[in-house]
DNA sequence: CCTTCGAATGGTACCGCTACCATTGACATG
DNA sequence: CATGTCAATGGTAGCGGTACCATTCGAAGG
């Protein structure tokens, strides 16, 4: 048999391309491609000196491990996507950072992905975002798409949603019930008296499932709603100042308003003292979310709170404890406190 | 010899993962895999004919293309790293969300890193975050260790950095003058008339050095800073309520303070209307930033305008197009407009 | 007719790492 | 002394795609 150069060439090495690979280290510490792996990813299977000197030539290489190599080999990518439909709002921003530090700190990264799109965008971003072989899920908010739920439960990769108390979780859920919330507020304002109600609520479908709650909570009761208001999300303090005079005409003195947000709650405050009105007196407001601004406004919001960081860090925790094999609890419901402060 | 099995055995195919792979989808469709691989790809390469056999195929089999395989085949991720300090603050969030949407639209997907620690955790995480093979990197604020900055500038990848003005970027540079901010505030005050000056800042680099410009300017006018407060990050509405005492100590009636973020100067705005301190008149506010909430307060603060959506999308932009090849600008300045409404 | 050319498709060898076993040698055990 | 056990390390064969050519085939040109 005659030798020739192999039918289909070798891929040209690119010369310029002068990274650092394993079997560089491997040679360089005098031992296997395997035990510098193990070096970096399984310390106590090795001996104290070979750890060392392995560890010495990473150094000394200035090593980075391509981890997308090591992902697809292992079939374990080390990355967990997050799919939220903003990071514009306070709210879930604060449980993004919580998930991403905490799943940083068990060497997780996170790949973000953007919703609050229609339901075919939503579809080929899960698509994509499930090609990356991610070894968890992070939703805010439902999936809608059937397709797209079919996928993620197809992954075999636990799937977390939180912000939510849907009835048929994919997988693992963290969240408050948001019809519990409002049942909450509704009987807040009722027990302190207040008997004309209004709602100021962003149109999105955790703040409507509170709103429901409201308004279930006072027929209950024998109340009634006089005047709802649904803003586009993401509702902002301006919002909230625009929108005061549509809720003076419709309700007597002396009524309550409940706000989807405390951004909304925020802005009724400025307006009214704007106009002279007095708060809780004439008009008495519950916002949502615990912010910064709902404490530090004056008077200071009564509002509902819900811990954002705590949901993030527990989602991450949830996602770490099952990859580790750790049994976990599937459905964890956060409290929602309602926090009274001058505005009722 | 003797036939025996091979001293090595294969890597057992878990038959529980019964992942669609792309020889699948080619079986399925009577082509080869590269075929398939193009019909994904590079579809205007494929016949009509073929091209519809083998979407059909992927269709019908459900295939998800294994992007973590095609990554370390082709040498692109189509993932790009973004390294911010936080994004419980708005005007990062709103930054990352725009770069993040932007490049989703070109089909690439973002790693987010949480960075705000130490130097030696910020080494660690860029160093981790490069191993991943992003096709590129965005950063927010300066990176300080030498060793991650060697490793960013080895990696062959657009850097792109935002919200500073460095003088030496790693590569390009999408931001504005935070001194030019700093002393552009200094002038509008002098310019109407304001002779007593105090700061409040988040001890933040780039607040420090809007500090810096401002105060520069003030002393090129022959003025001076009677009081500065710096204020851990994150700076809250609050942080600016608890501070202005210390404020009316040091300043006299008339005096104007400069505020490194909204969200401070909205906390000022809250304390000295509830001490019954007229603004501007007993104490004039500019902030920075142009929230939401500084437009909506009552009165409205001066602010400093910068248009994060902007630096976002443009940073995105710039990775995308260098990554296809076009020229591009290195250094990119955006404008900053100082914004008078009712606090100076 | 043969040659040339370009469009369409395929074969093979990787990308850089790790799973799976095998191997080695030191030491304990019967 | 043979054997078993355990800790430490290595060899090989993938993981699931794509780059790089090669090949095929029909049409155009001489």
């Amino acid at each position: 048999m005659t030798l020739r150069a192999s039918k289909a060439t070798a891929r040209v090495p690119d010369p310029s391309c002068r990274t650092v690979r394993i079997t560089d280290v491997a040679a360089a510490a005098g031992v296997s491609a395997i035990t510098v792996s193990r070096a970096l990813n399984t310390p106590q299977l090795l001996s104290k000196t070979t750890l060392r000197r392995v560890l010495a030539a990473v150094d000394r290489l200035g090593y980075v491990p391509n981890l997308t190599a090591g992902a697809l080999s292992s079939r374990r990518s080390r990355m967990v996507v997050a799919i939220v439909p903003t990071i514009a709002s306070p709210m879930y921003a604060e449980a993004l950072q919580a998930f991403t530090r905490t799943l940083a700190a068990s060497g997780y990264h996170v790949l973000l992905g953007l919703g609050g799109f229609d339901s075919e965008d939503e579809e080929r971003l899960i698509t994509a975002m499930l090609g990356r072989q991610p070894d968890g899920v992070l939703l805010v908010g439902a999936v809608h798409s059937p397709t797209a739920r079919r996928r993620l439960a197809e992954a075999g990769v636990p799937i977390v949603e939180i912000w939510g108390d849907s009835a048929e979780p994919l997988d693992i859920q963290v969240g408050f019930s948001h019809r519990g919330a409002g049942e909450a507020v509704a009987h807040h304002l009722c027990d302190n008296g207040y008997r004309a109600f209004g709602i100021v609520s962003s149109d999105d479908p955790r703040a409507l499932e509170r709103l429901d709650g409201f308004r279930a909570a006072l027929e209950r009761r024998g109340l009634s709603l006089l005047v709802q208001r649904l803003l586009p999300p993401p509702s902002t303090v301006l919002d909230g100042r625009r929108v005061l005079p549509d809720l003076l005409d419709a309700l007597p003195r002396g009524a309550a308003v409940f706000c989807s947000s405390d951004m909304l709650a925020t802005g009724l405050v400025i307006e009214a003292r704007a106009r002279g009105i007095l708060i809780p007196d004439d008009l008495a407001l519950c916002g949502f979310g615990d912010l910064d601004i709902g404490r530090a406004i004056e008077p200071a919001l009564t509002t509902v709170s819900v811990d954002g960081n705590e949901m993030g860090q527990l989602a991450a925790r949830c996602i770490i404890d099952r990859l580790s094999g750790r049994q976990i609890q599937q459905r964890v419901a956060l409290p929602v406190e309602i926090v009274r402060r001058q505005t009722t």
